[in-house]
DNA sequence: TCATTAAATTGTT
DNA sequence: AACAATTTAATGA
């Protein structure tokens, strides 16, 4: 039933021992979602564990003012959700929308209390999730305060390339301007200029609906500094 | 395979 | 924000 090849590359698989696996492949669920649906909204209380199979998911907001914002991008190979979970007398905080056609995975959270309730490497793995996205939302807003503008790209685009949460990453990102805006909160206009300017630094390449990075060394290094 | 059309993305003001 | 230009994807001969 399930993706096999998917399947194969689950990093926390590894952590579980035959009694969980086994439990584990009983029980996940396949779940598809059209383009710009919701796979689960503010407010809700949360059920699963989502994986990405395919396609692309946003973690986003709406403020009563009709602005929107996206803390995140979640492409497939990453997993999200756990915070939500964890914090179980709590709703969720924010919708997660399809940026594309996609394809997800979904563990019952019974399932995932379960294994978080016995498993010490799962443990492991979960905080180092959730340890990460800290420091991502810690650099968001380092990056807001002190850096310029094209830097602020730099850290996004070099920021999806977290091993841990995105792991294998192609470093052809199949992103349009318009949503590398949405990421840094800025204007297409703006992004557009900034993108030009990464990739006259030879940093990456951009085309048609795509952007590829060539040089994430560099793009990191952009992102960790300052300029005015 | 090629031409046509629609949809998405990018460029310009 | 609106409009134009460009690129890709989908359709059908």
């Amino acid at each position: 039933m399930l993706s096999n090849s998917f399947m194969n590359n689950v990093p926390w698989l590894e952590c579980l021992d035959p009694d969980e696996l086994a439990r584990v492949h009983q029980e996940l669920t396949i779940k598809q979602i059209a383009k710009n649906e919701y796979v689960c909204r503010k407010g809700e209380i949360p059920d699963y564990w989502y994986g990405v199979i395919s396609g692309l998911i946003k973690a986003n907001n709406v403020s009563h003012g009709g602005k929107s914002i996206t803390y995140m991008a979640i492409p497939s190979g990453s997993w999200f959700g756990e915070s939500p979970l964890m914090r179980k007398e709590v709703v969720r905080s924010y919708d997660a929308i399809a940026m594309r056609d996609s394809v997800l995975i979904c563990l019952p959270k019974e399932t995932f209390h379960w294994i978080l309730s016995k498993n010490i490497e799962f443990n492991q793995y979960i905080i180092q999730q959730i340890n990460e996205r800290l420091f991502h939302f810690i650099s968001m807003i380092e990056s807001e305060r002190f850096l310029d503008t094209n830097s602020r790209v730099a850290k996004i685009i070099a920021g999806l390339f977290n091993q841990h949460l995105y792991p294998g990453q192609s470093t052809a990102l199949k992103l349009s301007q318009e949503e590398v805006g949405f990421l840094t909160g800025l204007s297409r206009q703006r992004t557009n200029m900034a993108l030009k300017k990464l990739e006259s630094l030879g940093y990456i390449k951009i085309s048609y609906g795509e952007v590829e990075v060539t040089d994430l060394e560099n793009l990191r290094k952009m992102g960790n500094e300052t300029y005015e």
